[in-house]
DNA sequence: CTCAATTGAATTGTGCGCAATACTTTAGGC
DNA sequence: GCCTAAAGTATTGCGCACAATTCAATTGAG
C-alpha cells in the first residue's frame, strides 16, 4: 500500500488511531460500570491510586497517573465534593495537599472488585493477548514512564 | 499477584490504564508537529478521512472515526474557520451537511506525510511490534469496528 | 536576615468526548 | 395533501486534558 519513503496516510493503518479508538471503547465499556458507582475513568483511577496507597500529594498522583494538576484539581474537587477523598494541607509544608480516603471512598474498593469481574467478562481478547497489549501500551508511552 | 476469584486492583496492572497512557501519550507525539499545521489530532484524523474520500456527511466522518455530531459540529466548526474545509448542505437532501477540502485543506496533505515519517522516528518500538499493538487495540475496539 | 528563585497547587482558557435535547428536513401511512 | 415518525445535524451541559499563568509557601545564596 505504501513504501517507506511515502509513509501511507490511510486511517485504517494508523497505530495512534487503533490506540486512540481503544482507549474511548475502554472507558465507554467502564462507563455504565462506573455510572453505578458515581464515578468517572479518571476518577476511577485516582481511587485505583489511593486505595494502593493513601494519603499522597497531588504531585504523587499526578506523576503515578501522568497527569497535572490542571487536571487532577478540578477531579479531586468533584471527589471531595461526592465524598470520597479528603484534601488538607500538610503540616510540614503547607504547599502540598494531601489526598487520603474516606470511609466512603475505602468502602468503594469492594465494589470496584466487581467491575473489574465484569469487564474481564465483556472483553473479547485473551487473557495472552490483553497482556501482551498492556505490555505494548506500557512500551510505546516511553522507555521509562 | 492475584487469583481469578479476586480480581487485582493495582494500576500498573491495569490494560485499560496502559491504552488511556499510551493514547495520551501518542497525542502528546503528534502535537509539536500538527501545532505547526495548526491542528489538533482529532482534526488531523478528521483530514485523514477527508483526503481518503472528500464530501463526506458529518455522519459518515462519524462512523470512520467513531464520532458523534456533538463532538464533530465544533470540531468542523473550527476546521472550517481555519480555512480547510467547506461545509454546505447537500442538494437532495438538505438534511446532510458535506464536508469537502478547500485547496489550504488538500495542500496540507503533502506537510502530513512528513507529520508521519517524524512520527515513526520517535517511536522506540519495533515495526513488527507496532502492527500488533494496532492489531491488538482494533480487536479490542469489537470484533465489529 | 533578606530577597530572589523554586516548588506545589490552583486557576484560566481552549478543545475534545459524550449524553441529552432541540430543530429542521424528509419519508410514509392514510 | 396531511400528519406523524424518522433521519441528520446542531446545541447544551458536564467532565476531562493540557498549556499558560498566578499565587502562596519554602528554600537558598549572600
Amino acid at each position: 500500500m505504501s513504501t517507506a519513503a511515502t509513509p501511507n496516510l490511510h486511517l485504517e493503518d494508523q497505530v495512534c488511531f487503533a490506540l486512540y479508538s481503544a482507549a474511548r471503547a475502554a472507558q465507554q465499556a467502564y462507563r455504565p460500570l462506573l455510572d453505578e458507582l458515581g464515578l468517572t475513568y479518571p476518577q476511577y483511577l485516582v481511587l485505583l491510586v489511593l486505595w494502593e496507597q493513601d494519603g499522597l500529594t497531588v504531585t504523587a498522583l499526578g506523576e503515578r497517573l501522568h497527569l497535572d494538576s490542571g487536571t487532577l484539581s478540578p477531579l479531586l474537587r468533584r471527589l471531595e465534593a461526592h465524598g470520597f477523598i479528603a484534601r488538607e494541607r500538610a503540616d510540614v509544608d503547607s504547599r502540598r495537599v494531601l489526598v487520603s480516603l474516606t470511609p466512603a471512598g475505602d468502602a468503594l474498593r469492594e465494589r470496584a472488585a466487581d467491575v473489574q469481574r465484569c469487564l474481564l467478562e465483556a472483553v473479547t481478547l485473551a487473557p495472552a493477548e490483553l497482556l501482551a497489549l498492556r505490555d505494548l501500551s506500557r512500551r510505546f508511552v516511553g522507555p521509562e514512564a
